[in-house]
DNA sequence: TTAACTGTATCAATAACTGTTACAAAATAA
DNA sequence: TTATTTTGTAACAGTTATTGATACAGTTAA
C-alpha cells in the first residue's frame, strides 16, 4: 500500500492557500504544485472543509480559501482532520483470555497507544501554519 | 490493508518471555496467547533477535528467551526493532520546483517528520518492559 | 446559455500486512 | 545413526488502505 501522505499534502495545500489569501485558488493549480491529480486535492480539501479549516466556492471563478488566519491553524488540527490519529495499531485478533498475559495486555497497550497519540498531538499543537510559512520564507 | 500491529504484538511476546524466563518458550505457545499463526510469531521474533532483544535455539527443546532483563529493555528499542518509525509519510511525488511553495515545502516537512518521530521515540524511551509487566500485575 | 469550476462516485493499480502452507536446517534423544 | 521436534524462511493468498484517474452531476458567473 502507498503510505498515508495526507498530512504532508494538507500542509502543502494550506500553505499555498495562505500564500494566495486574496483569491480563490483552484484545485488544478494546487494539483500542479503538489504534482498530483486535481481530484486528489479536492478530496483532501473536503476533509479540511469538514474541519472548518478552508471554505470552497463551486462554479465559475470558484476555488478554495482559508477559513482562518495561518496563525490560528495549529498543525494538530490539520493532523486530526486527515489522519486516523494512531501511531501504532493494537492486536488484530483478541488475545487468549486463558493466558494471564493475554488476558491483561490489551488494556495496557490501549492505554499506551492513547498516551503516545496524545504526545504527538501535543507536539503538533505547538506549531501553527504561520510558523511553517515563516520557515519557508527564511530560505 | 491491515494496520501494522507488530509493536503491540512484540510487547505481548516479550512479556510472555519475561514471565517464563526459566525456559525456552516455543512459537506455538506464544501464538496461542496472541491468537495467531506460529509463523507470524517467528517472523516477529526474527526482528527482535536482530535487535538483540531475544535469543532462539532451533531443534528439539528449542525456543526463545529474553536476551536482556525486562528492566533493561526500553519500549523505544522494541518500537525501532519492528516499525518503520515514521508517524506520517512525506509526498509520494516530488512537488513542482517552479512553485515557490512546492520548491521549499519538502525540506520543512522532512524536518517536521523527524521531530515528531523523535518525540515518539523519546516518550517510548521513558518506559521499560518491566514497567508494563508491573502494570499487568497490578490487576 | 455557455463555460468553468467543485463535489463525489467509481474503478484500477499498487503496496503493506496478516495468515497459511511447505520445507530445509538444526539439535536432541533414543 | 535415526527419528522427532523445533526454528527459519520462502512463497502465496486474501484483505485493505492509498493514490491516481475518469466521468459526470450540480453550481455559479459572465
Amino acid at each position: 500500500m502507498a503510505a498515508n501522505s495526507q498530512f504532508a499534502t494538507a500542509v502543502h495545500v494550506l500553505t499555498i492557500l495562505a500564500k494566495n489569501s486574496e483569491e480563490r485558488v483552484k484545485s488544478d493549480y494546487i494539483a500542479g504544485s503538489v504534482n498530483t491529480n486535481p481530484v486528489v486535492i479536492r478530496r483532501l480539501l473536503s476533509s479540511l472543509q469538514e474541519a472548518n479549516l478552508v471554505e470552497s466556492q463551486v462554479g465559475v471563478a470558484g476555488g478554495t480559501f482559508l477559513a482562518k488566519r495561518p496563525k490560528d491553524i495549529r498543525l494538530s488540527e490539520i493532523y486530526k482532520a486527515v489522519s486516523c490519529g494512531e501511531v501504532f495499531a493494537l492486536h488484530p485478533n483478541k488475545p487468549d483470555e486463558n493466558c494471564p498475559v493475554g488476558k491483561n495486555i490489551a488494556a495496557i497497550l490501549c492505554a499506551l497507544q492513547k498516551e503516545i497519540d496524545k504526545t504527538v498531538e501535543e507536539k503538533l499543537n505547538q506549531y501553527t501554519l504561520r510558523d511553517l510559512i515563516e520557515k519557508i520564507e527564511e530560505n
